[in-house]
RNA sequence: UGGGGUGUCGCCAAGCUGGUAAGGCAAUGGACUCUGACUCCAUCAUCCGAGGGUUCGAAUCCUUCCGCCCCAGCCA
């Protein structure tokens, strides 16, 4: 029996290992596996990306193969640096190590480049000299074949030079391209003689003003692939069109054998998720979110500060499979289902009141303080995680006044409702049984403070006389309960499906209520709680302390609530 | 509209050489319980986008139709 951090789920293979499996058994790429993560440094990877991430090394790290990390900079408008580091950052957050360095498309521009001349020696290659709406008005419509370029038919020599005064810098932005001479008729758009270099004065984040040219995503893909020695380039759906030019340029310039091959797959979608980059960006440029890591935000840093663990991400990817079926959504329960089952198994139990109100033990002495002893990982549980270094009791206290939560009292209480309610007894979890006798009212009429007696007798949680309650609550004693910031989150967007109203914005339907910061009585073990901690508070849910945390001032971000049967009997039985 | 894809339970997804619908999430009922959590047990598609056809037998083969996704960036 191993212990892999993500169970192997699958009863059968995906069609990309079934495929890979058949290159085995063949002996395609001489039994060779070997991929790579391509992402454009022009954003913060989402929990989209991890998709592709995981694929990409699981299907290398189980055919004991290599993946590639390559950062496909060929648009040196949009890439930054900064996000080389982030994307580097999370990769290996999520628990993937690439072969060797990093790479970059930026690393062939050399090689790409003479790939490219190679290409017009052998007359599949033009410079062609119409305008950028020229060029879209000559590549046809859906049912109508593109009209060719009055430039096609340029002679090898002319093709050549006006390349290379291209590479110059001789001809300004714009002014011309070179475009592979494929078919014009071809009823794949992708066909119709692609760009394969434009003019480009722009800095590069790696090579600078080296280059005025620049080769596009088609070229360039399919090339890096083959330098790097790929033999399985996988993407997502959009690209299916482009499979037919990535293999043509392939045969092109007759790169060595065996060559990669494209597979796409679907990507992941979740629901009252946006991923797309564009609303993304619109998120954090119009201030909905405090920036590209708020905790409301799909970017793995988001979610990583939220309190997602790497390994619930990768088990999502397991659960939610490999298919090409467009436009599924996953619902995010899945996602909830798998971090719960994550941080069950690792995050200390630990005592909070989120919305307190006052509980008075009338027959508890004035003044006097007990500390028990409590564990933080139950014996049911199986105890602490063999890995866990932090302390597995803490002291807490216990005294006359204590904060509950307010929704575990109501004085008019149902049947179902197991919790504290007059003339009722119920456990503070390993403290001591108490009993309702009555509530104090202000002059507005709103409970002030609860009033109870407790059982010298239950000591620790349980009654010598075998007397059962049928709830249990968590609860802080007032005078050392340590006030501190909590962030509650909710959904970014309350419906599953994100859309735009009829003349709106989709940020019109955002969820008012994703944030609500609250402050909670904490125990005192919690308030040393440090950046990156992740407990449960018990009966709540999970929590992680924030950057934001400072010494003795930790800041708690909600990660995910528990499970709440309660919840369910109260809407159905209308409260 | 041309081309390329895709349609199996509320959601994701097995099923691919035809033999009589895996699994997970969600949901529901129950057991257990010092977290109404966890765990455990049980229920949950006579039906596979729709209609024809082939066959003793089809989600799987043929055929017609329908829905959805992608493509007309000098983005990736």
């Amino acid at each position: 029996m191993t212990h892999e951090s993500v169970p192997d789920l699958a009863e059968s293979k995906d069609f990309i290992r079934e495929r890979i499996d058949k290159d085995m058994e063949s002996g395609a790429y001489g039994g060779r596996v070997h991929t790579r993560f391509p992402p454009e440094p022009n954003g913060y990877l989402h929990i989209g990306h991890a998709k592709s991430i995981c694929l990409n090394f699981g299907v290398a790290r189980e055919y004991g193969g290599k993946c590639n990390l390559r950062f496909d900079d060929t648009n040196p408008a949009k890439e930054e640096t900064e996000y080389v580091d982030s994307i580097k950052r999370d990769v290996r957050w999520l628990g993937f190590e690439w072969d060797g360095t990093e790479l970059y498309a930026s690393d062939y521009f050399g090689k790409l480049y003479d790939y490219a001349e190679t290409l017009i020696k052998k007359g599949k290659a033009y410079v062609d000299d119409q305008t950028a709406d020229e060029i879209r008005d000559s590549r046809g419509t859906l049912t109508e074949p593109g009209r060719e370029s009055p430039y096609r038919n340029r002679s090898v020599d002319e093709n050549l030079d006006l390349f290379r005064r291209m590479r110059a810098g001789e001809f300004p932005d714009g002014s011309r391209v070179l475009r592979a001479k494929a078919d014009m008729a071809s009823p794949n758009f992708v066909m119709r003689d692609p760009v394969l270099y434009r003019i480009r004065r722009a800095h590069h984040h790696r090579t600078g003003n080296a280059w005025c040219i620049y080769p596009m995503y088609d070229f360039a893909h399919c090339l890096s692939d083959s330098i790097e020695g790929i033999t399985h380039s996988l993407c997502t759906l959009e690209f299916e069109n482009n499979r037919e030019i990535y293999n043509w340029l392939l045969e092109a310039v007759d790169v060595p054998r065996p060559r990669p091959q494209q597979t796409e797959f679907a990507r992941l979608n979740i629901t009252h998720m946006v991923l797309s980059k564009r609303k993304l960006i619109q998120l954090v440029q119009g201030g909905h979110v405090r920036g590209w890591d708020d905790p409301r935000m799909p970017t793995l840093s988001g979610l990583r500060r939220k309190g997602y663990p790497p390994e619930a991400l990768r088990e999502l990817c397991a659960r939610v499979g490999m298919s090409r079926a467009a436009g599924t959504v996953a619902e995010y329960s899945l996602l909830e289902f798998c971090v719960r089952e994550v941080l069950n198994k690792t995050a200390p139990r630990l005592m909070a009141v989120l919305d307190p109100i006052k509980v008075v033990i009338e027959n508890y002495p004035e003044g006097q303080t007990e500390w028990f002893d409590m564990p933080c990982f139950p014996e049911e549980g199986g105890g602490a995680p063999v890995n866990w270094s932090g302390p597995v009791t803490r002291k807490v206290p216990f005294s006359r006044e204590l904060y509950i939560e307010r929704d575990d009292f109501k004085e008019d209480a149902p049947k179902k409702f197991f919790r504290l309610s007059p003339g009722r007894e119920v456990r503070l979890r390993y403290a001591y049984f108490i009993t309702c006798t009555g509530v104090v009212k202000n002059e507005a009429g709103e409970i002030a403070e609860i009033r109870c007696t407790y059982d010298p007798a239950t000591k620790g949680g349980d009654a010598p006389d075998g007397r059962k309650v049928k709830g249990t609550l968590h609860w802080v004693s007032s005078g050392e309960a340590v006030p501190v910031e909590t962030r509650l989150y909710e959904h970014l967007f309350a419906a599953g499906e994100v859309e735009a109203p009829e003349g709106g914005n989709f940020t019109d339907t955002l969820n008012p209520d994703s944030l609500r910061v609250v402050t909670a009585r904490v125990e005192p073990a919690l308030a040393e709680a440090k950046a990156g901690d992740v407990v449960q508070f018990e009966r709540l849910g999970y929590f992680r302390a924030d950057e934001d945390s400072t010494p003795g001032k930790p800041v708690f971000n909600r990660t995910v609530t528990l499970k709440d049967a309660w919840a369910k009997i109260e809407q159905k039985t209308g409260g």
